[in-house]
DNA sequence: TTTTTAACTGAGTAGTCAGTCAGTCTCTAT
DNA sequence: ATAGAGACTGACTGACTACTCAGTTAAAAA
């Protein structure tokens, strides 16, 4: 059963390493064989296209990045809902460099093109982007209940403050704004925004 | 001499067009060639390679950022500094959405991976954003200057701020979350995360 | 053992695309 | 008028790529 599946696994593990660091229109099929050590057509009988692979590689990131939250928010208590957004920023950001090889996945933006003619697509970007907002909504429904965040709108903020770590690291990779060091004044702007 | 550039011409706005919007992988030269008007050869006649187009487009797009801004700026006065950042804020939304059919150049992946291995994409990408963030860092200084901001790391906030807003109009873009309305709360982000 | 089914293979196909080139057109200078 | 230069053309080429398919191998069922 393991060995079944492990050559489709290895497809879906290559693929995902070279649709994020190399994209998905500059990585070829033959790419993917190679890298799984796998023969052409036996991608194309584990995925019918192209599109298929690349929409199961993200399925599967958007399942192994749900389950990394839940398992760090998993019986971590806070003492107040700010400590918590803050606890989560660094967490995001140190997130974004253990799966470095994946999380271009979603800097890229290819999946947002394909989202508009493919509903399967966009809904699993819609859970990704969901779930990691509701996470720090939490947060701060949690401050303002304990009094440590103001009375602010909770998901229109947590989208703001998401969208900026977010965008923060994205810079980072992009390598032309070295902004790694900047992470301390990041967190702090965000408190700034938030404490009553 | 203007009829002399204007194929020229109609070839760089056609491929500014395409590669914004369809992406550089997926805009072939003869869909550039048939949207100006032009042969295919033509192009190769202006542009020695796809590559080389490319970098016209980027350069010109630039340059026309630079003089929007210089030109929005030019002779208006603010009250505060505090004041000229939400003026800016409002400034560079509205202006992307102008400028919708070219901005999505910036917020493709491709022109970063070419910045890796050629240095004048790295110039101009540094010079883009050198220039946006400058003008946000004047505007802090001035508002630490004239009292309406705190003392903050200037050129850091103004980065944070810069990666807020264009992160905020990226995700709109995506359609994934319709973040339009939300520009206000940006706006009040921005300022409590400045004011002093 | 034999049969059946599923997994796998890689050579082949049809299509696409960046870039070339031999030649035509247009315009200017003489 | 004519020569020459620069602008322009589009058919062509070679390289690549997503996908197919006829056939082989491996594993499970009978």
């Amino acid at each position: 059963m393991k060995k079944k599946l492990s050559k489709k696994e290895a497809i879906l593990e290559s693929a995902t390493q070279l649709f994020s660091q190399k994209g998905y229109r500059t990585t070829s099929m033959s790419e993917v064989a190679r890298e799984a050590g796998v023969a052409d057509g036996t991608i194309f009988y584990h995925f019918k296209t192209k599109e298929e692979l690349f929409l199961a590689v993200l399925e599967n990131f958007k399942n192994e990045l749900i389950a990394e939250f839940s398992t760090y928010l998993d019986g971590r208590e806070f003492q107040t809902g700010l400590e918590k957004i803050e606890d989560l920023l660094s967490f995001y950001i140190s997130l974004v460099n253990r799966l470095e090889d994946r999380f271009l996945l979603l800097h890229r933006h290819f999946p947002y093109t394909l989202a508009k003619n493919n509903p399967a697509c966009k809904s699993h970007l819609e859970e990704i982007y969901d779930s990691l907002i509701t996470v720090f909504e939490q947060g701060i429904v949690q401050g303002q209940a304990d009094g440590s965040i103001d009375d602010l709108p909770a998901r229109t903020m947590a989208m703001i403050i998401f969208t900026l770590v977010d965008g923060m690291v994205r810079l980072y990779s992009y390598h032309i704004y070295q902004n790694g060091p900047h992470y301390n004044d990041l967190i702090a702007s965000c408190r700034r925004m938030l404490k009553k």
